[in-house]
DNA sequence: GTCGACCAAAGTGTATACACTTTTAGTTTT
DNA sequence: AAAACTAAAAGTGTATACACTTTGGTCGAC
């Protein structure tokens, strides 16, 4: 999901995970306020660190920060959370069709590999695991097209759709995602093209529609929770 | 091409502006060496402005930052500038497919209008000018679709494509792509998805073939000058 | 009783200080 | 003369200091 070829100190690229896995996981609710002093505090260093990693994060688009207010993690709105699964969809429809022209199967095995770990997620009720296991199918797709510049953009979006999952999710899909990332693969290993783009993006078109856009979502932020 | 909603204070905004600027214009060279203090003394700020601003570039790929070493302008090698013009086909391919459905006159209009600013660059030989105008016509098309997430994303990828394009061009062919961008924009009006996309994948392979891959490249960073 | 001004506490924004690493230049040694 | 060691200079990494803004609450005026 993170690039290793950046090469900031590991020192912030660490709180930067943490802030990451804990919004993702939901142990950070949108709109919760991020103090940079209580978070130096936290993970025993200076602000100056801290502050870098929420510049980071700031540009991932996980959390928001406000001139002189502050960082909060980030509630994207209905509209936003539409754009992301629209990219979502435009890229990993193209990205599927591609796959087809240089599938192997060593390719397929390690798909399929990916998937078994997403069952055993699932069968163990490991939520966090299961969540972060999904989104990265994905990734692993492009990774193995041997794209890292794809496989990096991917990375990014999923998290965001990861954060919007969790604030707007309606009912828990994980076996069904799983059944259809499965038969994603089974279409890649016929090598049919178009059979696997549809079912890529019905997919994602499932995953969305298991989201609720007019239900009010609890917020730490005011100015969401009464929008 | 930037995010007016992701609000950093301005003044590291500013810095970012200008070094991208110098950067995409050529003004600094692949490899060049950003020196924090160097950098302050120009903008008469503080190395602390400076750095969240570097930190800001490195992650989209306009810099490249080593530990303790500091901060050189981005020389994507070969096999990354492949990936990034990959990248961009699967999302602009998918997203022309797309626009046609949403199409109306007044979208029509606004490509055209600045499909006209493009020609009137070209014919000043204004060449940063041109340079910006031809690459802000695809992120002006995902604008036209209403989805910022789509053209933040195409913003940054086509500013790893600008600093692409000066590292490795062979020709310039301005007055070509801007042909190429009205022929789009004429599919387009005609609701032709299919020949649309055709129009642009191609376009977009011009531009690519349009780069010499196989040759040195002159560069201020030893290790890339003597690879 | 409500509204507004004012003050203190908390928090962000920027600059500066200092430790540690890399680079460079000079000197010594072979 | 070339290679190796050394010390000073330059530069990065992190912490801290301080100014300024926002926040929350109290007091006084209406």
């Amino acid at each position: 999901m993170d690039d290793p070829s950046s090469k900031e100190t590991s020192t912030t690229h660490a709180i930067v995970e943490a802030l990451t896995r804990a919004i993702v996981e939901h142990r950070l609710l949108p709109g919760a306020k991020l103090a940079e002093q209580k978070l130096a505090d936290h993970f025993g260093v200076s602000r100056t660190l801290v502050r870098q990693a929420l510049f980071q994060l700031s540009q991932n688009r996980l959390i928001r920060m406000e001139p002189a207010r502050g960082a909060f993690v980030a509630a994207p709105s209905v509209d936003e959370a539409k754009q992301v699964f629209a990219v979502r969809r435009m890229i990993e429809a193209q990205m599927t069709r591609e796959f087809v022209k240089t599938v192997t199967p060593a390719k397929i095995k390690s798909l399929k590999a990916h998937i078994q770990q997403e069952r055993e997620a699932v069968a163990k009720e490991d939520v966090s695991g299961r969540t972060e296991l999904l989104g990265d199918f994905h990734v692993h797709m492009a990774e193995l097209m041997g794209n890292q510049v794809l496989a990096q953009m991917l990375g990014e979006l999923i998290s965001r759709c990861a954060l919007i999952t969790l604030m707007y999710q309606s009912r828990s899909e994980a076996q069904h995602s799983t059944d259809e990332h499965e038969a994603i693969v089974a279409a890649l290993a016929a090598r049919d093209a178009e059979r696997a783009v549809q079912l890529m993006n019905d997919h994602l078109l499932h995953v969305e529609e298991g989201l609720i856009f007019d239900r009010k979502v609890p917020s730490h932020d005011i100015s969401i929770a009464l929008s």
